[in-house]
DNA sequence: ACGGAAATAT
DNA sequence: GATATTTCCG
């Protein structure tokens, strides 16, 4: 991969890096020998591979000597002695099917119109600035890819593809495994925000309906495939039925540490993964904020790069590079969060109860939930999906009640189960940011839960971004005494979250998480419908109804989280300064029942006043964000104190999922 | 169109 | 080397 160098550097904006076609053979053509040497060490620097030619005809010769197959990309002067620089492109133009990029001194519009007209995809003024540089390797990429569509109306395209790809890359025209009808399908990267919509519609589909096709078109993704889907359809079965075949070891109720100690599936700790949750300063952003050119028109992104490729087409293909790292501004709903691929999106279960498997297993799917996963592979040229409007999955409201088996048992990888949190009556949510190394793993919840609670998927965009200060949100405060405290190992994010009744209203710093009881309730995997309306109502309405449904916008009294505060990569210690100021006395307490701050862990004890922004959305707190020139101009977008409730609630999950339920912890 | 398996990519 | 994804095939 291209990443290698860059990603060792300290700069986590080379992670942008990772997918970089790094070695795009570049045949740079200039008179002026200085000029020359400048562009091939600027092309070198920018991982390029370089081929300096000082002459017009030099260079035509060489392209067609060697082939066109022998280079990606030129860059021509266009003043130039023997063979104008226009006449080259246009020779290069007529002969061979490689991008050309002019060069120019004086950038007037009229020479570059001139040289568009004879067949430069692009152009640069002398000197050029090294970011131009970097990005022309786009150029490449979008003519592939125009050339993969073109190839694709022949229905052979794909058996060719694989013909060659078997034969051997022998052949010149997949040399490279770039060229044209080589082009691959941008990998799909299954983010926790995908995954989530696309449990929720297996949901709603039951696992015997839900058929790639008919997942596909309610999951409503732009730029997902069928085969996509159907992969990962594919593998949350295995997924399923590994979970039926591998017994639990019935932990202790709230012994999750134990569970996640052994489980190899959480391996993925830390990755230098920002944090993804909301409460992370990366990730806040507001989607709506985020720059048109972000976000994908068909919903997916491409990992790769966040280049604001205006020129490539790359067919609803986003590149949002940064997105991925604390850095980009999140391309989807879900910030940092969603825009995290999933490393194991399915994670191993272990169930604690001595509940049947079987129950389980029909319904894992909607343990698995939530997710944030930050990528396994940082330098991965996947794209992301994204769901473009939050997709046009139902309302939220709508989202059906599930039976109770299905809601329940959640046994995360964690071992957190959902009945601990809402089993028992205790309205706190807990809502741990964390390091979301492993989605599914880290993020196990009921479905039905997390859609609701989250946002996810269901729930268009537009709908589920909010400013939290608009909505009545509140600080969910642990205050039940069941609650536990967890922490993410890397981050340290806080929430507290009580729902219907709380009195108090914490502010967790980030080694302060609130834990869901699960310690005192071993037993109870299963959430009921009742259950589960609780919660949503907890989480989302406020208990004032009974629909799982979130909703935002009415008002209701929800309770949510004001705050995050952003630990990124912060050890336990205290909460972060900024936190501390913007922590305000809760200006109301929605409590009812139950629950009392008392219980809770003595950090826990201040209280938080709800408020409308993140408090630490800025890259630095985590430290993780990278901090790089962004041609695209997103690093603007990526410190949008702004919160989305989608973040929010998806945050909460995925912390939950993902932290790291060990006691042992050290906060 | 599906689902399983093989092929690849990371 | 293990996985995650993609692609091929029946």
């Amino acid at each position: 991969m291209a990443s290698g160098d860059r990603r060792h550097g300290k700069e986590p904006a080379a992670v942008e890096e990772d997918n970089f076609p790094e070695g795009l053979r570049v045949l740079a053509v200039d008179d002026d020998r200085v000029c020359l040497r400048v562009l091939e060490a600027v092309l070198r620097e920018c991982k390029y591979k370089p081929t300096g030619v000082m002459d017009g005809r030099t260079a035509l010769k060489l392209l067609r000597e060697k082939g066109e197959d022998h280079f990606d990309l030129v860059i021509t002067d266009v003043h130039m002695p023997d063979m104008d620089g226009f006449q080259l492109l246009e020779l290069i133009g007529l002969e061979m099917d490689l991008p050309v990029i002019m060069l120019s001194v004086n950038g007037e519009k009229a020479t570059m119109y001139k040289g568009i007209k004879h067949g430069a995809c692009d152009y640069i003024v002398k000197p050029a600035d090294i970011k131009e540089i970097r990005n022309i390797w786009q150029h490449v990429v979008r003519k592939n890819h125009v050339a993969v569509i073109h190839n694709s109306s022949d229905a052979k395209s794909k058996k060719c593809s694989k013909k060659k790809r078997n034969d051997g890359e022998g052949s010149d025209d997949d040399n490279r495994g770039r060229r044209r009808n080589t082009w691959k399908k941008p990998r799909v990267s299954w983010t926790g925000e995908l995954h989530n919509r696309f449990l929720e519609v297996v949901n709603r589909l039951g696992v015997d309906r839900a058929v790639p096709k008919a997942i596909l078109q309610m999951m409503n993704v732009h730029n997902l495939s069928r085969e996509n889907v159907a992969s990962h359809l594919q593998k949350y079965r295995l997924f399923l039925k590994r979970v039926t075949d591998d017994p639990m070891k019935p932990n202790h109720m709230g012994d999750l540490s134990e569970s996640r100690r052994n489980a190899s599936y959480m391996g993925m700790s830390h990755q230098g993964v920002p944090p993804s949750s909301a409460l992370c300063p990366s990730g806040s952003h507001n989607l709506n904020a985020a720059p048109p050119s972000i976000l994908g028109p068909h919903g997916l992104s491409i990992q790769p790069r966040n280049w604001a490729m205006g020129t490539v087409g790359n067919g609803g293909l986003m590149p949002d590079t940064g997105s991925r790292h604390a850095s980009g501004p999140p391309v989807g709903l879900f910030a940092n969060t969603s825009d995290q691929p999933m490393q194991d999106a399915f994670p191993r279960i272990h169930f604690r109860s001595g509940k049947a498997y079987h129950s389980v297993l029909r319904h894992k799917l909607i343990e698995v939930n939530t997710s944030v996963v930050p990528s396994s592979h940082p330098g991965t040229s996947s794209v992301a999906a994204e769901m473009p409007n939050g997709g046009q999955l139902e309302p939220a409201n709508q989202f059906p009640v599930q039976p109770r088996e299905q809601i329940a048992h959640f046994s995360g990888p964690m071992g957190m189960a959902p009945s601990a949190m809402g089993m028992h009556g205790d309205t706190q949510l807990p809502y741990l940011a964390g390091n979301c190394s492993n989605p599914w793993q880290n993020n196990v919840a009921p479905s039905s839960f997390a859609g609701s609670m989250v946002g996810a998927p269901l729930l268009p965009s537009s709908q589920v971004n909010v400013n939290l200060p608009q909505i009545n949100q509140t600080i969910f405060a642990p205050s039940s005494s069941e609650m536990a405290v967890f922490q993410n190992e890397q981050q340290n994010q806080m929430a507290g979250t009580n729902i219907n009744n709380t009195t108090s209203v914490g502010i967790y710093s980030e080694q302060m998480t609130p834990l869901f009881n699960m310690a005192s309730n071993a037993a109870p995997v299963e959430m009921t419908n009742a259950n589960f309306s609780l919660m949503n109502q907890m989480m989302v309405n406020g208990g004032s109804t009974s629909s799982p449904s979130l909703n935002l916008q009415a008002g209701n009294p929800v309770v949510l989280p004001a705050q995050m505060a952003n630990g990124g990569g912060s050890s336990s210690s205290a909460l972060p300064g900024h936190l501390d100021s913007s922590v305000v006395p809760p200006a109301q307490m929605v409590n009812g029942s139950g629950s009392s701050s008392s219980a809770l862990p003595g950090h826990l004890g201040s209280s938080v006043a709800p408020q409308t922004q993140m408090l630490n959305g800025g890259e630095g707190a985590s430290g993780i964000l990278p901090v790089q020139d962004d041609p695209a101009g997103r690093q603007a977008s990526d410190h949008q104190p702004t919160y989305s409730t989608s973040n929010f609630l998806e945050d909460i999950f995925a912390s939950m999922a993902s932290q790291d339920f060990n006691p042992d912890a050290v906060w």
